[in-house]
Order: C-alpha cells, then sequence, then structure tokens
DNA sequence: TTCTCTACTGTGAACGCTCACAGAAGCATG
DNA sequence: CATGCTTCTGTGAGCGTTCACAGTAGAGAA
C-alpha cells in the first residue's frame, strides 16, 4: 500500500537488470550495446528482448565515466552573436548539425562565448574533456578561442575556411570564389558591363573569395576592375543599403551589382528603388546564399545556393571521423546558381 | 625520453590530485567544490590554490553518476521547425536561454523533434534523465511529446500557455492580450474606426489571446465586431500578404489593420503597397513581436514589443527553481508599445 | 588422445566523484 | 569531570558502466 517513489521519477533499470532479465552476464550485454561482437545469436536475441522490456536506456554518466569519451559535440558561436543570430543561414547550420549529430546518437551543446568571461569558462569546459569535439561558426580570421582549442588537441570543425588557423584544423565551406564567379559570369551574359560589387567583411574568408572570383571573370572577360564599383559591408541589410547608396554616388553608369549577401541585397533593392532605378531593367542585382531572404525581396532574387544541408551534414561527418581518430580534413562544396527575378 | 602522450590530449587532474596538493582529503575538496560549507578557512584557501595551480575541473560524468543529475537542460522544439527557424523570435528566445542557463554553469542541450522517430528518440533520452529538465517550445496545442514529458515527471517549463496540458505545466509568457490590447487602442487613437485584424494560428494561444485583446477593446469602445475584418494567417510573410489581400477584397474601407506578427505585417505591407494603399496615410499597420522584421519593414512597423529577454531568463529561472524541487509556476510578462512609422 | 584455435561468456577492477558516517577537536553547560 | 553541541575532517562504499582477463566449450588437426 506504499507509494514506492511518491511525485518522483522511478529509478530507470540498469545493465543489471537487463542481465539478470536475459539470463546472462552484465559483460555480455555491455557487448550487445557496442555492437555485438563475440556475442551468440541466442544471447543477441535474449538481451535485445530484455532492453525492450525493460525500457533500459543505457546510462551515458556511467559510459563516458569509464570510456573518457563524452558522447556528445558542442556547436561553438564565438564573435559577433548579433550578426549570426540575424542571419538565416546561422539557423540552418545550426538545424542541420542538430539533426545530422541526432542520426548518430550524438546531443549537440550549444556554446555561445560572447564575453570574455564566457570565452574562458567555455574554453576550459571543452579542454576538460565535457565534449569530444567543436563545431566552430567563426568566420572571424584568428579566432583566440579556436586557437586554444586547436592546441589542446580538440577535434574541431570549422565552417568557412579559417584564415588565422594553421592548415590542421578541418573546414567545410561553399565554394565561395565559385560561386562568385557564377553570377558575375551570368550577369556579363545579360550584356551588363558596369557591374558594381558590395563584398562581405574582407576579414572573413567567405568576404574575400567572393570578391576575387568577381575579379576573376571580369580579367578574363578582358574587363579591368574599377576600384569605385567595389564596396563593403557587413552581411547585414543596412550595410547594404549603405553600400548601393555609395555606388550609386560613385559610378551612375553602373549597370548591375553583385552583392555578396541576400540580406545586404535586401537593403541595397530599397536603395534602388528610392533612387528610382528599376530592378532588374534598369540594373541586375544578383545576391548569395539563397537564404529566405531571397524570395521575400522584391523583386525575387537571383542568387547563389550554398548547400547549407551538406554544408552542415559534410561538417559533422568530418568531425565524428576526427574524434575516431581520422586526420582534419577540408571540404570544399560546390554552389549552385538560382534564377529569379532580380538578374 | 619516451612521450608520455603523443599527439593525445593529456589526462585532466582528478579531485584526488588536488587534495594532495592541498594537503587535504577528498572528501575537502569536494565540500569546497559543492559550497563550501563546513570547511575551514585554511582549508578553502588551500583547495583554492590547489585548483589553480593544477587547472582542476570537475568531472561532470562522474559526478552526475552518483548524485543522478545531468547539470544540464535541454532546449526541445516540436512540430513544425520550419516556422520557427525562420522565426527571428526563435533565435532570440534560444539565445537568452542559452546565456541564462550559462550563467548557472547548466549546459543546453538543443533538441528538435522533427519526425516521429526523433520523438521516440528524444522522448527517451529525456524521461531516462540524461537531462535535468526541459525548456519547451511548441505553442502547438496538445503536444504528445510535452504530454508523456509531464506525466513522467519531468520539470518542463513551456514558451507560451500550453493550450493542451493541464495545470500542473510551468509556462512563461508575454501578455498577448493585453498587448493587443494596447496596439487596438492606439489605432481607435488615431482616429481609425474600420480595424481589421490578421491573427496567428488559432490553435496557439498566442493567436487566440490576441484576437481576444482585439474584441475586446472594440466591443469596450462601442464598436461591433464585423467578421469580414478578421482573417487568420500562421505567422508567415506570406500568409500576412495573402490575409490582406483578403480583407481589402471584403472590406475595401478598412482604414487600420492589427498584424498578429512583423512577420505578416510584413506581407501586409506588400499587399498594401501594390493594392496603392498608403501606410500610414490612407490605412495605418500595427504589428506584434518587435523583431527585426519590424525596423526592416518600409515604413517601419509600429508594433508590440514581447521582453524575450526576460521570457527566457524567466523561463530558466523557473526551470531551474523547479528543478530545485518547487511547484511549478505560471509567469505573465508585460509587453511594450513601439511607434514607429506604421501607426 | 592431446593440443590448438576460435567463439563466446562471466568476473573483478576500475573510472572520478559524492555521500553517509565516524571521529576529532574546541568550547560551553550540567 | 562528564556530557553535549558545533565545527571540521578523513574514510569507505558505491553510482552504472566498460575493459582486460580468465575461463569454457566445441571443432579441427596432429
Amino acid at each position: 500500500m506504499t507509494m514506492s517513489n511518491p511525485g518522483g521519477r522511478r529509478k530507470p533499470p540498469t545493465i543489471h537488470d537487463v542481465a539478470r532479465e536475459a539470463g546472462v552476464s552484465r559483460g555480455t550485454v555491455s557487448r550487445v550495446l557496442n555492437g555485438g561482437h563475440y556475442v551468440s545469436p541466442a544471447a543477441q536475441e535474449a538481451v535485445d528482448a530484455a532492453i525492450r522490456r525493460t525500457g533500459y536506456v543505457v546510462n551515458r554518466h556511467a559510459r563516458s565515466l569509464i570510456t573518457g569519451r563524452s558522447d556528445s559535440v558542442g556547436f561553438l558561436l564565438t564573435e559577433p552573436q548579433e550578426r549570426f543570430f540575424e542571419d538565416p543561414n546561422f539557423n540552418v547550420l545550426l538545424r542541420g548539425c542538430t539533426q545530422a549529430l541526432a542520426a548518430h546518437d550524438v546531443p549537440l551543446l550549444l556554446m555561445l562565448a560572447g564575453t570574455e568571461d564566457e570565452r574562458r569558462r567555455i574554453t576550459r569546459y571543452i579542454t576538460a574533456g565535457h565534449v569530444d569535439g567543436v563545431l566552430l561558426v567563426s568566420s572571424h580570421s584568428g579566432d583566440p578561442v579556436a586557437e586554444e582549442l586547436r592546441e589542446a588537441g580538440v577535434p574541431l570543425v570549422a565552417c568557412g575556411k579559417p584564415i588565422g588557423l594553421g592548415s590542421k584544423v578541418s573546414y567545410v565551406a561553399a565554394d565561395d570564389r565559385d560561386g562568385a564567379r557564377d553570377m558575375v559570369r551570368h550577369l556579363l551574359s545579360l550584356g551588363r558591363r558596369r557591374i558594381g560589387v558590395v563584398t562581405g567583411p574582407l576579414d572573413t574568408p567567405g568576404g574575400v573569395e567572393r570578391l576575387a572570383g568577381y575579379k576573376e571573370v571580369l580579367t578574363e572577360a578582358g574587363i579591368a576592375v574599377d576600384e569605385r564599383l567595389v564596396v563593403s559591408g557587413d552581411y547585414s541589410r543596412a550595410s547594404g543599403e549603405a553600400g548601393a547608396e555609395r555606388l550609386l554616388a560613385r559610378a551612375p553608369e553602373m549597370d548591375a551589382v553583385f552583392v555578396a549577401s541576400d540580406l545586404m541585397a535586401q537593403g541595397v533593392l530599397s536603395a534602388l528603388h528610392r533612387a528610382g532605378r528599376r530592378v532588374p531593367d534598369d540594373i541586375a542585382v544578383g545576391g548569395f546564399d539563397d537564404s529566405p531572404a531571397a524570395t521575400a525581396a522584391t523583386p525575387a532574387l537571383t542568387t547563389i545556393r550554398q548547400p547549407w544541408d551538406r554544408i552542415s551534414s559534410e561538417m559533422v561527418r568530418v568531425l565524428l571521423a576526427q574524434i575516431g581518430g581520422e586526420d582534419p580534413a577540408a571540404v570544399i562544396l560546390p554552389t549552385e546558381l538560382v534564377r529569379r527575378e532580380s538578374a
């Protein structure tokens, strides 16, 4: 008549309970749990049934204590959080990574290193081995946290090519340069010749590479790069607006503009609209990212799709491989031109 | 001359090392780590110094194994992920919760229950005690996952009042009804009398409450609620656009519209612009959320600010309290009218 | 038969921590 | 002087796993 556990959570079954239920030893249950090598079919089946009956779930803490692995990874965002959290790409990346990890039964810990204090805490947490590896989002160059983790030998995969770090850190990135080339070639194929560019921050690889692609294609086409047609932004909407205004002031004859992010391209569209330029008739606009902003814009943006789903799944694949002992790797993924109305 | 640990991570110091270093026992170190009661100042200091010297960080797995707590919480997103991940509010909430938890040294595990399979895995994971509690984002009514967790006695705090669940689940929400009342009163004070509304989904508390606030104020002002002026959307931009078109078709004389989210309000502005209506001269537009979309819109949106930073910190506070043994609680936070250009 | 090899199983010891308990020392109270 | 109370400290046990090792049984070879 007494309640065994009034109002609380029941104590979950242990591997011991399963062993008793199945009539085998703890060792055998453990072997079944970890791949099932060297277990007889009969034992295998008995254990499986016992697990199902008891509703057993492995206690990861006990496992981690002995293996030294945590079987979890961190998703680390350093530096300007505002920029990222406003960026729809970040969402897609975070979701993709979470899901890819879930498929491997690996939990994701979200870590935001904003203040100096948080950086220290997080660095300690990671180097203490509370996560097995880190997915790093920090396009910024020479990140001190990343450097410290790399030195501590923590498996690390960056999103986008890290500038500051040595070659020993893995990364997965879209082919920014090639994407930019595609877009500029497309603008040329439309007959445009006075093509401006609003770049991303030039301390990020994406900013640098996309600008490089732009210059390459122009040069190949025999068009001299005119520095009046080059301005840089910070991927924000506002900076796109400001960039477009500067371009119009400096080169009113411009007939196309390549913008290094969709968010900035939205700003560019606003500025052009205010200036009375019709898009794409007077001036063609090409974006980059294929984020929700691209379809929300009026007119809908012609843009370069970054394969975020593949980027996230590759980041996870590379990280898990590296945790498993493989060497760091770099993965570059192709982009795709998406034609809509703006160019 | 032999490398003790070629190319790998060094084995971190244990509580034992610290005890030896400080010249005390494990027990004393443990006491210092957990609040420092019943420790002499001398021991306290010796241990602190030893911790600093050795760079000791507690092994959470070992601790969790014995305490039965995991000292981590889950951030669970069920149902339509697209909607949330596109929603800037989600970002702010996620960030706020992560930071509030970090201040308590509690890691956040991100859990996305999209497919039926993922729901099962996550439910098992949580009920197995791998997290101490759950921050729930699922405005949808009668969520089966939430129901299961509640029954299992897992501490739970929802964001927004859950419709389906019993009264035993905690939640933190903005005062949707009062916010809606403020906005509609504001529109009335502008002299508008034919006020339309684009509601949120009516299976969510936000959707229901904001509509209720709208109706209350109109009734109080002696204006009969005209159902032709009421359409509902799903918080997406596109549904706002469609909603506005329907309203214009049904009630062309409309001189204001209250839109239950900024994202939808953006859509409404597009539709009004296309229809040649000037905002706010011909028609005033009021949004809800004060998301980045509000300032990005042209004209900038007058809207209702939801106190997301407070919502997230309150969610964390209530959850930790509940994990600590306190009873479930409901917290309703006030909203604020933000005047910009659209109304 | 005897030995070896393979396939499988059980057993203790650890992993690093917390908790309960026992005990010591200091001080006031009877 | 015994007794109690408070404050502090050390010790052993045990949390639920995995891992190394020892051991068993059966098959095949010598």
